[in-house]
DNA sequence: GGAGCAGTAGTCAAATTTTACTAGCTCGCG
DNA sequence: CGCGAGCTAGTAAAATTTGACTACTGCTCC
């Protein structure tokens, strides 16, 4: 589903509360507009679609005089559920693309550090047994001739990629570990959002 | 518009011809369901869309007793052109998804090797120039505490991602110069599709 | 003193993608 | 024989995404 609901669900999250534009500025502060596929269309389609299928509370704000139909959002129960689901799979599998992963390493003060490293250690295995995978289907020996031959640089492609992705894991695993991240995200105290 | 016009453009041309079916086929041989989002539907759609755009021609078969309406399609002059285009884009701008790098690099011997070294030579210095411009939005000096924190981690993750495409296009690079990738592509001998 | 430009807030149609099916054929096997 | 599994070939409805707009407000710059 790309990165949209997480996106939105996080940004609201924040906020605790807040209407589409809040939601919109917000992601693109972020630059998620280049990084990821978040124009305006899908933004309020996903506001309208998760509420209702009941991740989102809808309030409808008077409008001053006249004014096209406002609404304020905020998360139901379901919907904090959802965004930890979803982040927690951006965060633990690879096959997931750039943006979901950005999407989740922004919200990673969203979990408990020790979660979050689990998670991490998750991935590093699910890239490290994909890469093997990848390479069994490769062994040069059954380089029959006349098989598809660029296969050979795409399997390169890959192995160079879950290789470099399971290195910049570990790396924010050590950093995670060490506490050069900060450590934050307390379980949950009533009414936080500190800033 | 992701990786699929690139993909059944492909399959087509090696084919010379082909129907729904055996685009579909043959993106499942190069295991396209998984790198790609190469679903029937989507597929069914590109043919008809990329026919009713007049970069496919149509070609109704007789059905034999009573079937469901079989089409073959193949490339006109601007099918084949914008297979070029897009296989062109794909390898030389940095901001590819995985799906359109792959299949790119599954289409590389469509090009002469001169013009696909140039290109890959263009994208290492997009990676370089992108990799350059976030690393200026992150220098440790404007480290204004208070500003949103896992933006460094962001920028670390680009980072070393950019730096490995690189590394890695630069490695095909050398392979194609030595001619360890093998040369073909003759410019155009009237009827070749020799496998 | 108003023309127009940037910012706020959002809609709509068209294109695309996903999910879940349909329907005919053939081949083995009990 | 006959029937169920798997292959061939494709459709349809719903969800999502894209791209291009609308409409109001407050300023600024002649």
């Amino acid at each position: 589903m790309s990165a949209i609901r997480l996106l939105v669900l996080g940004a609201i999250r924040q906020r605790g509360r807040a209407h589409g534009y809040q939601v919109r500025s917000d992601l693109e502060a972020w630059g998620a507009h280049e990084w990821s596929t978040a124009k305006p269309g899908s933004i309020y389609h996903a506001l309208r679609q998760m509420a209702k299928q009941g991740l989102l509370r809808a309030h409808d704000i008077e409008p001053s005089p006249a004014g096209p139909p406002r609404v304020e959002y905020e998360l139901t129960g379901e919907g904090d559920a959802e965004f930890l689901r979803l982040l927690r799979t951006a965060l633990s599998r690879h096959d997931q693309k750039i943006d979901e992963l950005t999407a989740a390493v922004g919200f990673l003060d969203s979990l408990p550090r020790e979660e979050a490293i689990a998670l991490l250690k998750e991935r590093v295995t699910a890239l490290d047994g994909w890469r093997a995978e990848v390479a069994r289907h490769w062994t040069p020996d059954d380089a029959d001739p006349g098989d598809w031959e660029p296969i050979t640089e795409i399997m390169r492609l890959w192995t160079h990629f879950s290789a470099s992705g399971a290195e910049w894991t570990r790396g924010l695993i050590q950093r995670l570990e060490r506490g050069t991240h900060r450590e934050d995200a307390e379980p949950a105290p009533s009414g936080s959002t500190n800033r």
